[in-house]
DNA sequence: GCTCAGTCTTCACCGGCTTA
DNA sequence: TAAGCCGGTGAAGACTGAGC
């Protein structure tokens, strides 16, 4: 079986015969004249080799042809109707759709929270989920659709096939516990540089540009005594020991509340970066990414490009 | 069995679109 | 620009069942 001279139309003038029992009726009901009914129909009797109606008395009878392929039909129109040629637009109140995003966990934290909220409120059946990939992983979660939106620092995803939009800048701060005796009163340079360092840079990759920047400016290296993959863990133990740790403001932001870590300024010039919402060519007319993007650039550009260091 | 009304099929033609 | 294709229409003829 292939699909030359297969026109859908056929397959209308075979639901409205099936339906009104009369090639006249039927021809009425898609407003078409009778004869045009019958040679689609003719056309149709020729591409299945069967009669398909057989007048008897005044109906239009279906043949054992025509009622087997009576379900098929209907539900290629059906398909047709309801999932190719539908053109409503996106409603994020009544969808129940699930949000994907990709974020590094500094993201969830600062970006979650807020998005919940803004859901709470226009997007209530919507369901979130985060993904955290690596590069490659990414750009093709993102092609296929298993990815919405990437948020944060993603400078690997700026090839031909992906859109970009800066929502804000950042910058980095350090963090230390209330009472880090290698903090002191304030954050000097030398104290900075002498104090042993705890460092997720697996976790953010926002990280890279804050070493680029200081080994370009010839600055001696903070002395890194702790690599850890995840930032919670980098938490856990900055609260808890005498190390302190370089992070974006975004992360500083998250861990305002936090018993006992306080947020330091950079004791130099703090390099700043971009942070971008990433999505993939494929979508950039689909109805929710769009809502998506437009909604995250409202909540967040604002936010991102306002705020200063919090109070400490 | 004839007539009539309703319906289907076929034919001729028209107009729009594509292609050489 | 002309030819060919395709989908459409109107007209005419054929078919069928109902009524007499």
């Amino acid at each position: 079986m292939n699909l030359d001279g297969i026109d859908f139309q056929l397959f209308k003038t075979f639901e409205a015969v099936l339906r009104t029992r009369s090639v006249t009726a039927a021809a009425e009901s898609l407003g078409l004249s009778q004869p045009t009914m019958s040679y689609g129909l003719n056309k149709l009797r020729a591409l299945l080799h069967d009669p398909l109606f057989v007048r008897i008395g005044n109906e239009m009878r279906p043949t054992p042809r025509a009622q087997a392929v009576a379900v098929p039909i209907r539900l290629i129109l059906e398909t047709l109707e309801k999932e190719v040629l539908d053109t409503r637009t996106f409603d994020p109140a009544t969808s129940d759709r699930e949000i994907r995003f990709c974020m590094a966990d500094i993201g969830e934290m600062y970006f979650l929270p807020r998005i919940l909220r803004f859901a709470d409120t226009v997007a209530p059946n919507m369901t979130f989920r985060v993904l955290s990939l690596t590069p490659d992983r990414l750009e093709a979660a993102l092609a296929n659709g298993d990815v919405d939106l990437a948020m944060g620092y993603f400078p690997d995803l700026s090839k031909d096939n992906f859109f970009q939009q800066q929502l804000g800048t950042s910058s980095f701060v350090c963090i230390a516990r209330a009472g880090n005796p290698h903090v002191g009163k304030r954050l000097t340079a030398k104290r900075y540089f002498d104090a042993p360092h705890i460092a997720a840079h697996t976790a953010l990759r926002s990280m890279e540009v804050f070493d680029r920047s200081l080994l370009a400016s010839g600055a001696e290296q903070p002395r890194v005594k702790l690599r850890v993959p995840h930032f919670i863990a980098l938490l856990g133990i900055v609260a808890q020991s005498d190390l302190i740790a370089t992070v974006p403001l975004e992360a500083a932001h998250a861990v305002t509340h936090a018993s006992n870590i306080r947020v330091h300024r950079l004791p130099f010039p703090s390099p700043v970066f971009a942070l971008r919402q990433h999505w993939h060519r494929r979508y950039h007319h689909d109805p929710v990414n769009k809502w998506l993007r437009e909604s995250m650039q409202g909540l967040f550009h604002d936010l991102l490009s306002e705020r200063g260091l919090p109070s400490y």
